[in-house]
DNA sequence: CATTAACGACTACAAGTGTAATCGATAAAC
DNA sequence: GTTTATCGATTACACTTGTAGTCGTTAATG
């Protein structure tokens, strides 16, 4: 892969629910989003094509039916993200960012252990 | 404020130097993204009237030079941009998203202590 | 078989973005 | 004073995005 197209807020969307049931039907997209979302179903097969014409999602085609699935690992696009994200809004600065969230959010004290047990491992 | 208007990328790079010098001219902006952007000067004078137009910044001109100041705070923005991202790519869960950057990007030790410092407040 | 329903393909269209160039006014330089 | 250099305002233009609607084919229904 040379270069990986934007995925738009909304083609998220769509990704989200066909990494979770990889080859996946737009009817099943559509299902698994008809109460979060309100897009119309046409709206739903556009981002459909936009994400195959993008190279993100192949499809198979069998008796008809289309089963969509994705060509980049979820994990690769939010590392794409996660680094676009810190660049853009933090130049890079790794640790302001992660203050920032720290201070800012809920965390339960389980969570916050685990992540104290991360940070440890990664002291070495 | 009632809606805050979506910041571009490009606009959070022209963003990021009036926030740090807060009264600023463009030709500021200029200079300062001169080395590290490739864009023309009006490239950046566009940027700075599409904020202007959308109301993150406003100017004050002083015998015909234009000062340019944010609206918004950089925190405020920056509050906006963390909901976003944890929302668009991690659907809300922080605790992952937390995960895949402590285990991706490297921090010293004593960046490391912080946080875990910072946690342990929060543990209460 | 003919009608209809469903699906993907194609078309639509305005707003936002990236990336500038041109225009018009004015200030600085001769 | 006239020319020129600046600066912001206006215009340009293709691509992306959000949000669908129409078309043509084929499958299911009757």
């Amino acid at each position: 892969m040379d270069e990986l197209p934007r995925i738009s807020d909304s083609e998220w969307e769509i990704m989200k629910v066909i990494w979770a049931k990889s080859p996946a039907t737009a009817a099943d997209v559509i299902h698994a989003l008809r109460d979060n979302k309100s897009w119309k179903e046409k709206t739903i097969k556009t981002l459909i094509s936009r994400l195959l014409q993008k190279g993100i999602l192949t499809y198979e085609q069998v008796n008809r039916v289309y089963y969509y699935t994705p060509t980049i690992s979820e994990e690769e696009c939010k590392r794409t993200e996660r680094e676009s994200f810190l660049q853009r809004v933090y130049g890079g600065a790794l640790k302001p960012m992660l203050v920032h969230f720290l201070q800012e959010e809920k965390l339960s004290s389980q969570e916050i252990a685990e992540l104290k047990k991360i940070l440890s491992d990664k002291e070495k």
